[in-house]
DNA sequence: GATGAATGAGCGTTCATTCAT
DNA sequence: CATGAATGAACGCTCATTCAT
């Protein structure tokens, strides 16, 4: 509160900068959205953005360090959303069929904004580097996943838990990009049950005996 | 065939008409792989193809639509390469377990392959609408996939026969892109055999009673 | 002449060639006369030049090469100048006096000429590279020099004739560059003489005795 | 006197300008040094000499401005230690061969110091104005040479001695350039001897007769 | 058909300069 | 006086595409 009286001046300024990093950063989102990574130039952002190439240049050192902002935020976020709806979960009393289904669940919910987000992404990849951040993310929902489940650990026939979490993740990532991009008319809630199956059949597995 | 005896220098004209098609997407491939789409231009195809840029006009009408030609090329190629193998299997005496392995054993052969051309791939494409096609040959793994194993319908536990192909499908498709961007060190036996366990299970699904 | 029938189209590309490379070397040396190098762009050398920007690129890789072709073929003209004025000397019958008289005669011949060329270099020089190049050039008139002049030797009195050479040539450089911008008024024919005292006493030195 | 008396706080003022002009002219001179007249920008200029842009255009209108201001004074300075350094001389006692050999002497001490500010003035030059400017600076050091060696003068059979001294100016400049640039393993030592030659056998021409 | 010289819009980026604070 | 965020003209250069030969 002082600080905010003592010093409003710069934290105007930082509030200026904030601005303008987020009018780029909302304009890149915007034309990759419409006309893709190829159709993207810094003379267009910063016309749509409403501000001049050079101010572009203060706040970013180059084209390419925009989009790796933009996808980072972007990966950071939807891992973010994972991660607290993993620690969400409240699944005091419920079994492990039960948990599964609500994760799911919770997996299915938000999937217009998912699916715009992930569209987004499959058109700005653009280097191995990218693709390795969005692994490190992952393995913070795959660590959430395996915190949350761990009470269940014990009753459940599983050797290598990293192995069966990777899994996991990877399979539940592949169906959310067929679901996206597949074929007109699938039914989501049909797919959310047969996901549930899935990944609750893998981990309540019989015994090799 | 008459065609072939009747009208020989047109054939001539059109062996030639592929050969040079073939350079150029031969070209681009190499192009891809060593330089990504970003490094990609008509002059560094020409050159590498040997023909002049106004030859390479005649056959494309525009730079996207090589790469476009390509993809399909490479997509319809990865979906033979699955088509066959599917076909290809000896499930005769198989139980279904055993029939899931020998799939998964196929599904990690040529993995070195495979992990150069989804590179490729995914640095390279740059539209919903390469997404699409992938898509109609995933359809066409999945209907390999429906009838070789259908022997085994009648005694599995499963109502949408589709649904359970679709999911099986994405998920082997996120799993492959998770062991090729994953952190080093996955052991692919491991994969192997937790993808078998994945979708052995899922099959053979208890019933709900 | 037959040569020219058989292949005139070659010869007429090739034509177009040197046309268009001297449009360029002509529109560059305008530009650094008119505004110096710092003035010049590669937008305003093809503008100057009546071509595109592209043709400008097709014959040359950067602008920097322009300049350095520019001044290869600046520095080159004017040591042939030099070299050819020395080898045309006809010292025949001629005592040192006049051949040196002779010499500086021609030295100071066509001075517009040297003056234009020189202000040209003096603004342009942009690099010791050049400056190097320019020397290189300075030894082929040296060594023109040496030989005219050899019949002299016997008779001079002097240990080191590549110092000597080397000493003359700098000391008329100078000397010219002082002419080029040195306060105004000052007599060429005054200079001439004086040059030709200064380089004929220095040869025909008295010996230490 | 009195006005250093009366306004201090002024002179305080004046100082702490006269600081910021040179800060300015440090940090351009190290810039110029270090990456050429192409790699100079005022940004580089103002985070060098830790100032601010706008603090940058308080002193300076532009640019230009400063390298002018940086090349008058580099070419006062040389001019000054020549002056001084003649000035400086005692030639009592000596002969015309003793003293020019002591003035050569001098001229080549100090060689590696020119040699650097000899090297940048090169690449900084990019105007007649600042040959212009260093021309009115050699008028200085022939005056001075002038009047040095007037006790000779009587004694020389020399009919016009500013022509005389602006040979000897502009030689000198010439072999300088040539000793700085030229080829390797060119030895300052004989260079100094060969100069002192050319210059006293210049002043002391045997004559016409 | 095949050629490749020519085009020029457009790119990413720099940097001298201004001006509100 | 000092600051430094903002500006935008201009830069060097690329490259998809055209078209006369």
């Amino acid at each position: 509160m002082a600080k905010a009286k003592i010093n409003p001046r710069k934290d105007g300024l930082q509030d200026r900068a904030r601005d303008k990093v987020n009018f780029i950063i909302e304009a890149t989102t915007q034309l990759l959205e419409e006309k893709g990574l190829s159709g993207l130039s810094t003379n267009k952002i910063v016309e749509r953005a409403g501000i001049s190439i050079g101010t572009l240049y203060q706040y970013f050192p180059n084209k390419e360090s925009i989009v790796h902002h933009l996808l980072q935020k972007l990966f950071n976020s939807l891992a973010d959303d994972m991660v607290k709806t993993i620690h969400g979960l409240d699944l005091e009393g419920l079994n492990l069929k039960q948990a599964v289904d609500l994760l799911m669940g919770r997996f299915f919910t938000n999937h217009e904004t998912q699916k715009k987000l992930m569209s987004q992404f499959l058109l700005s990849v653009v280097s191995v580097e990218h693709l390795k951040f969005m692994l490190k993310n992952d393995e913070r929902v795959g660590k959430a996943l395996k915190e949350k489940f761990h009470p269940y650990f014990k009753d459940l026939n599983i050797e290598d838990w990293d192995a069966t979490i990777f899994i996991i993740l990877y399979a539940l990532k592949g169906i959310q990009f067929g679901l996206l991009f597949g074929g007109p008319g699938f039914d989501h809630e049909r797919a959310r049950s047969e996901v549930s199956i899935l990944i609750y059949n893998y981990l309540d597995r019989p015994s090799k005996t």
